[in-house]
DNA sequence: GTCTATATGGCGATAGAC
DNA sequence: GTCTATCGCCATATAGAC
């Protein structure tokens, strides 16, 4: 028992049966606030209140703010790749396969806000050991895989040009939903995944065509 | 004389002959500061050292915090439509002056980054306010005539959707540099701007052919 | 228009009781 | 493991002299 204490995991799985401790407490509200105020802009006295504990307590599970800070993103990140086994797995060609990575990944993002908002404010920062950390740890398997798949679709292009493009289209849709909504042409639908993703797959798939 | 103090446009000028304003110091420092700590990350009095002067200065040209940070985007936004002006006012057929258009963005965003990042910032923050303010008074007239050419080059799909494909498929490029440096597959070729815009441009015109 | 000095409060972090 | 109380510092913002 003692094994586990401040594993992660172990926490996890108490939570999914309703029994959250406290550190797991702290966690989850701290993936939601610095998600959404950043470093910076979250204090320890708003993060208790929102944990409804004490300072004191929270600089018991944690030494300081920042160890606290790297926690929660890798409480954050943790379970994620899981989510597009399915994908790497399913039967089908290129063309499937393509359009269901977006599919996922647009599902992802706009689910899970604040894993999203967390990430863009780590790369925002830029800090180059955070990215490493970032790339190798969290993003690295599936970036293959759809290197892997963009050779599939277009042997004679740049895979890793073209697996940030593929990234890029999904992102911004959802980062931009704010603002493009002041813009004129919008319609609706430009909020709903299925018209956002059959988009993305046929401007890939084929281009800008008159 | 009096008639035109506190006012930007004046201070600019002012500034292009090597004399540069006390109000025009700090937003100049605000925009860098800003930029890279964001707004609960910067205080006044580094903003102050920064500038070269008192906090209480500060105070005597801005009312609080919030003003000055709302001037200082105001300021850096201020001008930068002109920079593509040549793109739409020039001749060729829609596909050249989409790759000039593209050219130019990333151009812009990789020449002032600080620009870059303040928006990326304001964009996260997702006021709604401020992201109609950010997309009426900067950007709708760039934004109308990329639907405009987006139609001329494919006149099936939707023009709203299209232009923001091309707007992400840049601005990502910037954003995840420091990020990609860490995958696999990368090549120093992919810093420059002409190999991105190549592959952009192709992307778009052709989309993934085998 | 700029300064020094200061008011007032929130910040991260800790001490020590229970 | 959690609390109350508190330390020392830095935050925004102001007062008033020059």
């Amino acid at each position: 028992m003692g094994l586990f204490i401040g594993n992660i995991l172990t926490e996890r799985l108490l939570g999914k049966v309703g029994v959250l401790s406290s550190k797991e407490k702290i966690l989850n509200e701290a993936i939601i606030l610095f998600a959404e105020k950043g470093y910076p802009g979250l204090s320890m006295r708003q993060l208790a209140t929102a944990a409804n504990i004490s300072v004191a307590a929270i600089y018991h599970h944690f030494p300081d703010k920042n160890a606290l800070y790297l926690d929660a993103i890798q409480y954050a990140f943790s379970g994620k790749e899981l989510v597009f086994a399915r994908v790497w797995e399913s039967e089908g060609t290129p063309e499937e396969k393509l359009a269901r990575f977006i599919r996922s990944l647009l599902e992802v993002m706009q689910q899970d806000r604040n894993f999203h908002r967390l990430i863009q404010r780590e790369i925002m920062e830029a800090d180059p050991e955070r990215m490493q950390l970032l790339a190798q740890s969290v993003f690295n398997k599936q970036f293959c895989l759809l290197m892997q798949l963009a050779n599939e679709l277009a042997p004679d292009q740049d895979a890793h040009l073209v697996a940030t493009s593929i990234i890029s289209l999904v992102k911004n849709y959802i980062e931009y939903q704010p603002l493009n909504k002041n813009f004129p042409g919008r319609k609706p639908e430009h909020e709903q995944p299925e018209v956002i993703a059959a988009h993305i797959t046929g401007l890939l798939l084929n281009g800008l065509k008159k």
